[in-house]
DNA sequence: AGCAAAATTTGAATCGATCCAAACAAAATG
DNA sequence: CATTTTGTTTGGATCGATTCAAATTTTGCT
């Protein structure tokens, strides 16, 4: 039926139907984007050129080019793809962004990759205004790749101390403290701690010398907030074991596996996400100990399944969405100085940490 | 520091750092495209210019035009973007797309809008080679925005009698036969169902004429199958209420309340998705009926939540990530004649559903 | 050195649009 | 009727790259 015009492989251009209404480009260009200047009769000349060549509209593949502005914003990461709809904290920062694109109009480009060459070509040709880069692990990496590309980005969660870089965080050490403090003034003293990774590919117990050597700042904040509240209250912080996962099921439990092998196990862990908390919950009620009676448990993050979790979880809970929300507004409206955010966090106590048994 | 060539606020093109290095701009382009046909000296002149002029690399825009392809497929919905990470059915399909758009290496690019026009707009300019098109709500206009880009592109979920769309979908009316078949197999007689919508905003209980009218033809074939197995055991399908929802928690809480207004209420309840059956669960439980007891249940779906939820749900399972994950491969090997995938679906009994009373 | 083969480099053409100053036409005004 | 004014249309320039045939330089070999 529809083959009056096929036969021709070739996609349909403006010219091409500019030509077939015997008009110039110009004007079969102003019949699409500003089609009040042209004259009734010519644009509805051209507009049915159009239909009878199976023009899809102008191609904004060329109209990019002149405008400059894809108006999308590229959300990055080094995990898969997937990560953005699996993971509790990357959704609840996704729905904050999308909330201050929808209100905008601006799209969303993910970007990301399985390996390391991949991840690094689409960044590099990401079409995108801008980064948003999650910094969860291979954060340098990426941070340095986004740096590249000269576009405006904002680095989520992360600590680093190179000052050139936007970023948007929370008060990591603050953040860490109060976990802390609300355990031993809960009257605990021995602790063990569940970090997430101080540097890529790397787990198990860390030494203060890993510590100092941290890549991710931010994992070394959380560590300094919790030892620093520890030793305040006379715990001897070279005792308290330090267990560095990927942030993943497997590796939490060998954690926990080492932590609980020892003579005196902790009454009470830190645990630096809600994840690693979480997994740890359902660890420990399959051990047959009682959360909070036999072992208290603090996590952070605040995502939604750790207010339902069994026990749910008392935790430290960032401003997810809000972080989201500021990320987008400061690629939209880059202009200024690189801006850093220091954004407050909250404990919220819930049910998995209590005074330690006797 | 870096302000050697700063002041000149126009951004760097491939032909500055090309006549900064004394070559062609053909040569400057093989420095990055295909490093390797360049002599070495050359090489490394025009990456140091490209170095000290603050060149970003090749600008994708231009290279899109050349190209001619995008290498990213874009999801569409006419739903607010956080739909993508809110909704439960949305994020398992997102899974299996994230999956297939990974090993592939396409990236992908999330389309939708809060009000109409945008929508419209937002996928006329869509950076994409083709795509994915939500139609949960409001699906036949972007079936209709989609099919005039020209861009292959796949409905998902869709019953559209209409032919000529590539479409991927479950068989409705066997999966709600089995749903109807499971529950009157346990002896229950009388019957009400929460559907999904079968026109654009509007709810309420639904008339024949109603149905028969229905702009979603997968809403009228969950029905179909419900109805046709329910006369099968010589229930009065007339009497049987059908509400319709929007497929959200008020919409769905004041079917709910129509139906159990009536003298006779319903002792099984088909929900034609896992979220309103979620949602009825809640309001019969805050209600003080007991399910499977006073009121059996099943869903439709077969999303994450239904496993966990209180009791576990009975449901027709969709294989939603293999949709997805479908979906991408028919846009990017997208050739042949038009597609259209009717994937089986798998009754999953739980303990929403048992016997009536008595 | 002389010549063919191989390795580099060049520059024009192309991708598909938008923009804008100038040309032109039609209508309004003196 | 000449002159503005207003409304349309035109075609060249531009956006930022890639590609490829042809030109040029280098290398290899006798």
């Amino acid at each position: 039926m529809a083959s009056l015009t096929s036969g021709n492989r070739r996609p349909v251009r403006l010219a091409d139907i500019a030509k077939a209404a015997g008009v110039s480009h110009g004007t079969a260009s102003n019949v699409f984007s500003r089609p009040e200047i042209v004259r009734e009769e010519v644009r509805e000349r051209v507009r049915a050129a159009a239909e009878a060549m199976g023009y899809g509209g102008p191609d904004p593949k060329g109209r990019l080019l002149r405008a400059g502005k894809v108006n999308a914003i590229g959300v990055a990461t080094a995990e898969p793809l997937s990560y953005f709809f699996d993971d509790p904290f990357a959704r609840v920062m996704m729905a904050g962004i999308s909330q201050a694109c929808d209100a905008t109009g601006a799209g969303i480009s993910l970007v990301s990759a399985a390996n390391n060459e991949q991840l690094a070509w689409n960044i590099q040709s990401a079409l995108v205004d801008g980064f948003i880069v999650f910094c969860i692990e291979g954060g340098s990496r990426l941070v340095e790749l986004a740096r590249e590309r000269k576009l405006p980005f904002v680095a989520l969660d992360l600590d680093s101390e190179d000052g050139s870089v936007a970023a948007i965080g929370v008060d990591n050490i603050a953040g860490a403290g109060m976990a802390a403090r609300h355990l031993t003034d809960l009257g605990h003293r021995r602790f063990a701690v569940l970090a997430l990774p101080f540097a890529d590919d790397r787990t198990g117990l860390v030494s203060a010398e890993q510590v100092r050597a941290a890549t991710y700042a931010g994992t070394r904040d959380r560590l300094t907030g919790y030892l620093r509240e520890l030793s305040r209250v006379g715990v001897d912080t070279s005792k308290v074991p330090v267990y560095e996962t990927a942030n993943d099921v497997a590796s939490t439990k060998a954690g926990l596996e080492t932590i609980f092998a020892s003579d005196a196990p902790p009454t009470a862990i830190l645990a630096m996400s809600d994840r690693i908390a979480l997994v740890a919950l359902e660890w420990l009620s399959a051990r047959g100990l009682n959360v909070p009676d036999d072992v208290s448990i603090v996590g952070f993050d605040g995502v939604p399944e750790a207010a339902v979790s069994e026990p749910p979880l008392t935790t430290i809970a960032q401003p997810i969405a809000e972080m989201g929300r500021l990320a987008v507004r400061a690629i939209l409206e880059s202009d200024g100085p690189v801006s850093r955010h220091q954004l407050p966090v909250e404990l919220i106590v819930r049910s998995s940490s209590g005074p330690p048994r006797g």
